[in-house]
DNA sequence: TTTTTGTAGATTGTTGACAATATTGTCGGT
DNA sequence: ACCGACAATATTGTCAACAATCTACAAAAA
């Protein structure tokens, strides 16, 4: 019998390079990040091995492989549970990402060729339809794979990955953060702005442009914080 | 009875918050860390479990820990191995870490405190004693330590935990990569100019100088591994 | 009423056994 | 000597059972 490519048994070679572990790990995370599990709750090793017919050693070690990533804190002898993320830990995650967006963007400006930035261009053009639709749920993924992307041509790839894990924990902070739709027009301009700057193979101004851009999400997200805690009355957003 | 602190307590504390998974992770991380276990090694769950005095299931909990943290990659059936970064992933440790590092240096020159430098001060005035002494060894640990330090009173713990995984990561690569010893000096200079740079208030200057000099430190490594391939001639060294 | 204590149930921590897979060694054949 | 097939061994993947710990609730004491 001729061995055949894994490729065209899509089913077997899943099986041959996913432990159980691993499928565990990513069905819990997929879980935790389309919102199924709420932040701060606990998770029950028994209940999700019964659930997804293993035994609980895999979902052990999922458990493990999951705290490690920042999405699960586990205290012992009481269980894994949600990361709740702190509004203080939010801060210093939007901050480390404005520091590695920044240098993606003087990477960009120096290397970006005409067909990555043509690719980008396009996302910014689905970002407008979104807006003219009033769809911000669409708006909100279009904006993460535009960022995503534009990492991911930095061309660094522990960068990279480090980036998307950051993204993931800040997911995890008050889910209920989906910006009003009247920002929606100025955001997306001020997406063409990034791209502009980019393009001017100026690394400090790119860098400085794609920094800018993600204090302002920080600062956004401080002003829902306020708002949340005053009682929501509808205040002036920060420069 | 009144409830007493742990921290009075100090062993009881320690098996309160230890259990026989993190007490083995942070074993192996040493082990690897020490040089106990080479870049590529094989791990043996049975072998590790035994000479640790526990069973099997710790230590595979141990291992999904030691993976998503990078320091060792696993191959279904296969086992797990102790990782050995490859060149180009050690550039994007270095580039990436240089970014972080500027990123401090911004954050430094606007808020360092007197005592902060005093301490930062003290620690080079130790590397210039190692230098005195010709330990290059005991230099670079003063080295990780003095810029450990600065990343910690950046006060992001975000950014200090991601550092800290770069850190141990890179010292995976090529542990045979010790400065010879007429660079110290030179080094020691170096960290003088930082702090200079840091002091002056200005975290554009702050941020260039850390950037510069972790720069320099990718391309030292890049130096010595092409030495190591073009079979050690003794070459000049780069800017 | 409030606090404490004790017990039953549920949940996690750990272990050893079994199944699945990979590695090593052996034996003919060429 | 070299190569492939096949058995023997070792190692990993998974599971189910047992031990340790926590939680909830009720009864007893202050």
């Amino acid at each position: 019998m001729p061995t055949m490519s894994a490729a065209l048994h899509p089913t077997i070679a899943l099986l041959q390079n996913n432990s159980l572990t691993m499928v565990v790990q990513q069905e819990i995370e997929r879980a935790i990040l389309a919102g199924e599990f709420a932040p701060g709750a606990k998770l029950n090793e028994a209940a999700l091995a019964l659930k997804m017919g293993v035994s609980r050693g895999p979902v052990r070690e999922a458990f493990r492989m999951l705290d490690e990533a920042g999405l699960v804190r586990t205290e012992k002898n009481r269980g894994v549970f949600v990361r709740d993320i702190p509004v203080d830990e939010a801060v210093e995650i939007y901050e480390l990402r404005a520091a590695m967006e920044e240098s993606v963007g003087r990477r960009l400006a120096l290397q970006m060729t005409d067909e990555q930035r043509a690719q980008a261009e396009s996302l910014v053009h689905a970002m407008e339809e979104a807006v003219g639709a009033r769809d911000a749920h669409r708006y909100h993924l279009l904006n993460l794979q535009f960022h995503d992307r534009l990492v991911e041509m930095a061309g660094n790839r522990k960068l990279t990955a480090i980036y998307r894990k950051l993204v993931n924990e800040i997911s995890l902070f008050r889910r209920i953060n989906l910006a009003d739709e009247s920002l929606l027009p100025a955001s997306a301009h001020a997406h063409w702005e990034m791209l502009r700057a980019i393009a001017s193979g100026q690394p400090d101004v790119a860098g400085r442009a794609m920094f800018e851009h993600a204090i302002q999400s920080k600062n956004r997200m401080l002003d829902n914080e306020a708002r949340r805690r005053n009682g929501t009355p509808i205040t002036s957003h920060r420069s």
